[in-house]
DNA sequence: GTGGTCTAGACCACA
DNA sequence: GTGGTCTAGACCACG
């Protein structure tokens, strides 16, 4: 599935988390769940910068991390691919990929003296929320 | 209670998350789980930096905010208690504050295409370990 | 040894390698000839930008990619420093860093059809040179 | 010695070093090494690129270049041919084309402050290896 | 004071 | 057309 437009991306420039980084996080996730596969032509940098509104280096900057990650190849006047070496990812890997996240919030659960049963069915609600 | 030396207090240099904003948050979670009652007389500035080895600036600049929020109180030449307003929170409140970082892992669980049961299912280990 | 001017590093501004990267070779060579030692405080972006004559955006570059390898720690609100895991390299290491050059003079050799004892002796004098 | 397919090339796509520059190089040292002698009819630009799957475009610069240097010769209708004006280059040119790589060599040796003995050694170590 | 982020715009190298 | 580099200058977060 060749990726077309940029709208693949939603940024929040509000948050206290950099654009750069919330691009480079959203692309990993989509190569790592296998919604962008080896070979995909990513948008190009200018294209991106103009969907959303961007200056086109805070595009680059993102785009040269996920290069050095090894998540996308450059292709020497022809853009960007997701590397051969970025195939989806085995879902324990995907899974291990969002347990920084939790860990985080079951320490804070554990600082507010709260017990697992409603911290697991507030997530569970929180889940059906965002879907 | 009275409260014991900083030992409360766990930092991580190296994290992304500031300083002060880790020692705000968890002032806030100790009080709103009623592990700091209101009274209870805080560490001084000097105590935590010193037991801590930050700049005495950093505490002071997240205890400035805690005041700001009510959560803490200076008394004139005595140090800071916690605030008479700042009892225990109601279980609702408690919970509120676990939310966002669940809302953000929820995101990330979307994105990464992972179906509820297996989040859920990760995060009760998670829970289970930190325990 | 307190590194102090910036005139710990020589740019090319007419060569090809970005300058940025010039910065990030040379300082990572320095760390693991134990010129730069862990701990030891590197210069502040907008000393070197200065002593350089360099936009701070591009000393910053060189900082953050060092600061990624592990090279340099930073140290919020204080600056750069070496970083404790960069330990000056084991001499093995150290002369592992020369290899890619060395074996890229040795493919170009064998292109040039030049025998070892010609291209031995030509880079002995080019070593006494350069002394 | 009639030049075969376009399998006297090898290309790094994946290398800083640009496509182009490393055919000029590559054909720079064949000359000069004796190699390809003047007369020899070089592959054509379509040959090339189809063998080295490379964009044709970037194949005829690296002509265009070496026909500037003098290296290659255009024939028209017919295809390039090594100049007669590229002569085997006498032994104290083809020493002069390794120089400048082995000059790098030999700076970067001297930020990592290792001695000439060790660097040589290496360097014979090397040398032995890519024969 | 420190480094980090972003924008704006120019220029270059590569294919 | 592609991405990369650099400059200039503003603004922010942190200590």
């Amino acid at each position: 599935m060749p990726t077309h437009p940029a709208s693949l991306f939603s940024i929040a420039t509000g948050s206290p988390e950099p654009i750069y980084r919330q691009l480079v996080e959203q692309v990993r996730r989509l190569s790592a769940s296998g919604q962008l596969r080896p070979g995909d032509e990513m948008p190009s940098v200018r294209e991106i910068a103009q969907a959303l509104t961007l200056n086109p280096m805070t595009v680059s900057k993102a785009y040269g991390l996920l290069e050095m990650e090894g998540v996308l190849a450059r292709r020497r006047g022809l853009g960007m691919v997701v590397a051969e070496s970025a195939a989806p990812a085995a879902k324990a890997d995907i899974v291990g990929l969002l347990r920084p996240t939790l860990e985080r919030a079951a320490t804070e659960a554990r600082q507010l003296e709260l017990d697992s049963d409603t911290v697991l069915s507030l997530f569970a609600t929180i889940l059906k929320e965002t879907k």
